[in-house]
DNA sequence: TTGACTTATTCCCATATGGGAATGTATAAA
DNA sequence: TTTATACATTCCCATATGGGAATAAGTCAA
């Protein structure tokens, strides 16, 4: 059985480079297809499915605009990543103390 | 092109629910890979291959004791995709007070 | 209406997955 | 030294990808 499909959850949304290359290009604005490939220097059609797979899992919104289309970044999805990472972050302090002490040992 | 090799970065390591599930059980104490296929349910061999991964993109270190190997979460990786969805917070707040004045202006 | 644009979809294909079975490989127990 | 454990690897296979080409579909311009 392969990986999940891409379309179930941020993460695997998420997974993709390119897919988080055109999230931080459109977090601030805004853009249409044709602007997101020029800037990724990726095909339209490839541009497209990888806005769709960003749709399913809400992390763009769009707006149609007569013939163009302007999807950007709805970046509140992006705190179910934010939060579940932030589970660790007891953990990496604590590993940081660690590696602390174990350094004053050395000494 | 498929999706870039899972082992290539903590992002595609992580878009796995299992592994995801993994680094929670092993964020606190380590565990023996029995241990680990015990609590998520499924075979010895595809938890040594996730972990395996997880290993590759330095997300989790392994202690060898005997015939067992402990597993343990490196927390410290995590720090890469909890710093990349940060990026973000500066909009995900700004999205929402675009939503509560909204909410006001419908009053 | 016809033609140019901008996107979305579909098809095709090489490649990465993940799980299970079988097997290899240390290490501990008898 | 045999045998049982605990993992790691390999093989096989059904399935998900992502990109490019071609095509469909909707919209604006002439």
């Amino acid at each position: 059985m392969p990986r999940a499909s891409t379309t179930s959850d941020p993460f695997n949304a998420v997974a993709e480079p390119r897919r988080r290359h055109i999230l931080e290009l459109i977090a601030a604005e805004e853009r249409s297809v044709g602007d997101i490939a020029d800037a990724l220097d990726l095909g339209q059609p490839s541009v497209s499915k990888h806005l769709q797979v960003l749709r399913d899992v809400g992390l763009v919104t769009m707006r149609r605009d007569g013939r163009r289309t302007y999807y950007r970044t709805n970046a509140e999805t992006l705190r179910t990543i934010h939060d579940w990472s932030r589970m660790f972050a007891a953990h990496w302090r604590s590993q940081l103390r660690r590696i602390k002490s174990h350094a004053e040992e050395e000494r």
